[in-house]
RNA sequence: GGGCCUGUAGCUUAGUCAGGUAGAGCGCCGGGCUUUUAACCCGGUGGCCGUGGGUUCGAAUCCCAUCAGGCCCGCCA
């Protein structure tokens, strides 16, 4: 009976990462909407112990996509996000002060937040206010807007009670599928509930009697109570705290990070718990981690995390959602924000402006894929059911922000290109700003830089045929006499490449040689009027 | 020590459950367009499917071994 279901959930993994099936997120839905009654509750859950970092926000996006396929598939669905704020602090880590010491094992919704200088301030925040309140402002610029939970409220609401008291009624039970599952042997006097002791600490708090609601204690300094059950003076250890919260809230889909999907994690001993604790699980779902790489060369010395906030100063939003909703759930991510941006930026707006169609003969293979495709170009929307327009290209502003220090000069550049009409949108705006921090900053990509020369390099000299000299030279004489417009400079490039009998193609090729050392470049006469008419000649002559 | 996941073109990858000539996008090359805002359109190049065995008429796919990267089995979410 035990072997029959195991294989079951199995299939249901492998099924799950079988995207050639259709996009994961609308595969779920699909799935869920077939084995189960409704309302369904997605769910991440995430412990605030510290700075949120970037892995953090797989777990978000998985659960919300799921979440967003379901209401797109026409199903009741909500999505719940429980803070693990019940969870002790573990130690004083690296950004805490000493003064932390005293609050190992202290619910880290009951102890004060770290100031700048990681010591305990008194402004009245709980430490898991502290870092979950700037990582619930990064998920609303991506449109994640979940249901929060508080862990310790429910606990503090007596949600939990009954579980616990049935915990405590199947603790052997529990005890057997935690042995035999993960595999690790518990003490004899192992309790499926640790209550706070007299200096609000659970460590070193051993249970000395059960009399529902109370389960009687005595802690490391000698001292001796009662917690009650229905109150949040203790919890349920993590293993049998999860399993027992998917019954309270109903979960039927929580994607769980690799750590806790691995054979005997806390997935595999949550599924049958939940069973004892009177609940029916959700169905195994694993999502493997993001790695950080490619940061650029500070990144290796300093720590390779990059937190929520400031991958949103510099990406945006629906670029950060696709970089979820394009890769498969078992694959792992190697976030970089560098030159991958631009690949992936591509790839998105090549998607946006050309959403990929079925057409006729095509082999069922392709079908799905235009399907997953399209799914998600849907998922990383913002807002549901935003249709995206093609829009400027994230190249093209990378060049533009770097040729033009003014973003008015930008927005007339964009009107001329028939990219604008009118003012800048907010987003539009937004996407300057963030393209601007991202150029200032370590990570944008050193090939991406462009740098204008002001003499030709030598290997472009001598690549120059006698002719194309003669051009550049001319180039510069004609320059001379014109108003340094840039419909006179096109035209001016053009006409003296025509004299030379060199082709329109060509002239542009070695303007870009001798301005960027490369093949291609901006548009030419935007570039010389940014130069500037005296260092363009300067350039030129050299 | 025990177990799980991943390894396919220069890059990102589909295909692996149910074995049947390895698909795509990017890059690159060529052509077209001609005021070239890294644009756009067309065509092409490119893979001993990590490695070695086995099963099979036939293996990226199944089995065994092995290498590489990651993870879990320490109440750690």
């Amino acid at each position: 009976m035990k072997l029959k279901r195991y294989r079951l959930e199995v299939s249901f993994e492998w099924l799950l990462s079988e995207v050639g099936t259709m996009h994961w997120a609308d595969f779920t839905a699909q799935r869920l909407a077939e084995t189960r009654e409704g309302p369904y509750v997605s769910c991440s859950g995430i412990t605030p112990s510290g700075d949120f970092h970037i892995g953090h926000l797989r777990e978000i996006l998985s659960a919300e996509m799921i979440h967003r396929a379901c209401l797109d598939a026409g199903l009741d669905s909500r999505y719940i996000f429980i803070v693990d704020s019940m969870d002790p602090l573990r130690r004083v880590y690296p950004f805490l002060s000493e003064d932390y010491q005293q609050y190992i094992g202290c619910p880290l919704a009951f102890i004060p937040a770290p100031d700048s200088d990681g010591r305990p301030s008194s402004d009245g925040r709980s430490y898991a206010e502290h870092f979950l309140e700037p990582f619930l402002q990064a998920l609303a610029e991506i449109g994640v807007f979940p249901e929060v939970i508080m862990n310790h409220l429910t606990y503090a609401d007596g949600l939990f009670a009954e579980k616990i008291d049935s915990a405590i009624e199947y603790a052997n039970e529990i005890k057997e599928i935690i042995e035999s599952i993960s595999g690790r042997e518990l003490d004899d006097n192992w309790f499926p509930y640790k209550p706070l002791g007299s200096d609000g600490s659970m460590d070193g708090v051993t249970v000395t009697g059960y009399e529902k609601p109370y389960v009687h204690w005595t802690d490391k300094n000698g001292n001796s109570g009662s917690a009650d059950i229905r109150k949040a003076e203790g919890k349920l250890p993590w293993r049998i705290d999860w399993a027992a919260r998917w019954g309270i809230h109903g979960v039927t889909c929580e994607p769980a990070g690799k750590d806790h999907g691995a054979a005997g994690g806390s997935f595999d001993t949550g599924l049958p718990i939940c069973r004892i604790l009177g609940s029916s699980p959700p169905e195994k779902m694993v999502y493997e981690w993001i790695q950080v790489k490619g940061a650029g060369p500070m990144s290796s010395s300093s720590g390779n995390t990059i937190g929520p906030l400031e991958t949103l100063s510099i990406v945006p939003p629906e670029i950060l959602r696709y970089i979820i909703a394009r890769s498969k759930m078992n694959r792992h991510i190697e976030f970089d924000t560098g030159g991958m941006m631009f690949v992936i930026a591509d790839e998105y707006e090549r998607l946006v402006a050309n959403p990929p169609k079925k057409k006729e003969g095509m082999s069922k293979r392709k079908e799905i894929s235009v399907d997953t495709r399209l799914a998600a170009r849907r998922l990383s929307q913002t807002e549901r059911g935003f249709e995206p327009k093609g829009t400027i290209s994230f190249r093209h502003l990378a060049m533009l922000a770097q040729i033009k220090n003014s973003d008015t000069d930008i927005w007339n550049s964009l009107r001329n290109s028939g990219h604008l009409s009118g003012e800048p949108h907010k987003a539009l705006q937004q996407r300057l700003l963030r393209m601007r921090n991202w150029i200032r900053s370590i990570h944008f990509p050193e090939d991406a830089r462009i740098h204008i020369r002001n003499k030709i390099d030598d290997e472009v000299r001598e690549k120059l045929s006698e002719e194309q000299k003669k051009f550049l030279k001319k180039l510069a004489i004609e320059f001379g006499k014109i108003d340094w417009t840039e419909d006179l400079i096109s035209s001016t490039i053009r006409n003296t490449a025509s004299e030379f009998g060199i082709e329109g193609r060509e002239s542009y090729t070695v303007l870009y040689w001798a301005m960027l050392g490369r093949n291609n470049g901006p548009k030419a006469s935007a570039l010389l009027l940014e130069i500037g008419l005296e260092d363009a000649i300067d350039l030129l002559n050299s």
